[in-house]
DNA sequence: TTGGAAAGTCAACAAAGCTGACTTAAACTC
DNA sequence: GAGTTTAAGTCAGCTTTGTTGACTTTCCAA
């Protein structure tokens, strides 16, 4: 039996469970060289893949609240805490009383803070300038249309926001 | 200051500081995604996501030994074992004794696992499936080409390997 | 035939998620 | 101005999934 509907041609190819079968594991090993680089690095200090999301965001829009990180990340505010307090006694982030609300941090990278990001991100990207260099532009493109048909829509309403905030 | 070297043309775009933040932040949100809907059914029975990547690749290769299904999936045996214990000890999975070589065990989806399998690939397939529908098939094949360039030389031989064994 | 290597198992621990209940301080609303 | 809501943070306790190290069984080769 075919996958996909009997009436479905050639065209639809692409759409059977074979092929999407191969981009669910593409998926999960293409994720495991995503986070290769910024884990051999991060184990030997006391930090943790969750330390890195963090820095992350931060460093992409400095002066975030908490509430927007938790949104972004998509964990709890326990879990979030925990990293974001190691990271504050650590002096890597500074935690800043809101202006206009005075509820909100603002939260913002120190120096030291973006010397690791730098650090995580430059690792980060050179293995993705190698994929994208060998893949070529047109493949990027195709990439980034289907990871971003992907996301929920919450989270694809962040991803360009983000992108839109540079 | 540009982020590629100064004398790279338009040709090379895609690989500024910029485009490379956004495929960061898009394999992170639409890695979300990916997992959500599998993740959704397992919370309700006493299952995660290691559980789900085992049963996944048993299914794909029946017969496996637990040394393979290791290097596959890039944990120590220990987090392995305890999946695995599970899985054999309600019935999902079956281990049997490696015949040319006993110290093997060859590992095997019983009736009862075939059908959590199928559950939680229906539904992964169907967010993969929507995805690929609307980016089309030349972004299919951009996607596939970038992904695989992302992997680690070793997971590269698995992801091909799987492949040709269908 | 014995001694090392390989496959698998077990015990104990660590990181990073989670829930739920609670406090404090500020902002909003009526 | 009193009462409610919101943002942030804390505490306690739990789950999942990763880790290392020690152990048994089995195989193979010197």
């Amino acid at each position: 039996m075919r996958a996909t509907s009997p009436h479905s041609g050639e065209a639809l190819l692409f759409l059977t469970d074979e092929q999407l079968r191969q981009g669910i594991e593409a998926m999960f090993f293409a994720y495991r060289g995503f986070t290769a680089d910024p884990d051999r690095i991060l184990q030997d200090m006391s930090y943790g893949r969750a330390h890195h999301r963090a820095v992350h965001f931060i460093n992409g829009a400095p002066g975030t609240t908490v509430n927007n990180l938790l949104d972004i990340l998509g964990v709890t505010k326990q879990s979030l805490n925990r990293v974001l307090r190691t990271l504050i006694e650590d002096g890597l982030v500074e935690s800043r009383v809101g202006t206009t609300d005075k509820r909100e941090r603002n939260l913002y990278l120190t120096d030291e803070g973006k010397a690791l990001e730098r650090q995580l991100s430059d690792a980060q990207r050179a293995r993705m300038r190698a994929a994208y260099r060998s893949a070529g532009p047109e493949a990027v493109a195709g990439f980034k249309t289907v990871l971003e048909a992907m996301m929920d829509a919450d989270m694809r309403r962040h991803y360009r926001k983000l992108r839109e905030g540079r």
